[in-house]
DNA sequence: AAATGATGTTAAATACATATAACAATTCTA
DNA sequence: TAGAATTGTTATATGTATTTAACATCATTT
């Protein structure tokens, strides 16, 4: 299983419901993906193969180093790509939507040139 | 079949290709796409039945009206979001490659708000 | 015209991402 | 504590996108 865009989602929504939520489970990811429990459920025992994801006891969901270095490579992107299209112009929520379809496409190169304006203002 | 990326991006290629090119061929898409022939000519049936292409006896592909809305409609957003990436500073050509993967994602809204700035200058 | 090479198609297979149905296990709650 | 609801898993199926191997067709060139 290469790390493909379905699997960032999986490992930055875990990292994201991380920071609120203490414990989190299956099921919040698929409240927060919208994706049926079968789905999830799969996706996760290939994540725990994967090294990525290890589940607890009371069925918690902890990242690795490895899944927790992918999810918070990702999440900066959403962060920095949200910010931007806030300051083009863009309603908050569809800002975050649509940072989260390109956040897994763009090169490193790009994404430094993004990265590295201001985009604190409006343009 | 809906209109997925892969879609719009075959439709996409077939417009940018007769561009330059009066008959467009199967391999065109081949070499332009870099996915192999049986690919392309599966791909190719589909579109056909789909009413988005015709291919005539000269084995030339061309784009019905309804497949060329949806090529142009990826290609003025191709040509916008790589002006874009070229402003933030990036290099053409992985500008253009950005482009290509991100163009398929963003809303019409977002677009919009993107489109609507000037992106000659260097910000 | 025969051999060669380029192009296109068909068949069969793989990988990924998803779903529903059915079942198991756990946890509320009345 | 028994029944109901929630959560998780397994089995099976679907759709999309792609591949390689094999074959067919067509064009070129000697």
């Amino acid at each position: 299983m290469q790390v493909t865009e379905s699997v960032e989602n999986y490992l930055e929504t875990i990292h994201i419901l991380s920071l609120d939520n203490p414990g989190v489970h299956a099921i919040d990811i698929c409240n927060h993906l919208g994706y049926s429990r079968p789905t999830v459920s799969i996706v996760l025992r290939q994540l725990r193969e994967r090294g990525l994801v290890t589940i607890d006891d009371n069925n918690h969901l902890h990242l690795t180093d490895e899944g927790l270095a992918i999810a918070t490579h990702i999440y900066e992107r959403h962060v920095v790509l949200t910010q931007m299209l806030i300051s083009l112009g863009v309603r908050a929520d569809l800002a975050q939507e649509d940072a989260c379809k390109i956040e897994h496409d763009l090169s490193d190169e790009t994404f430094s040139a993004i990265k590295a304006h201001d985009w604190a203002k409006p343009l």
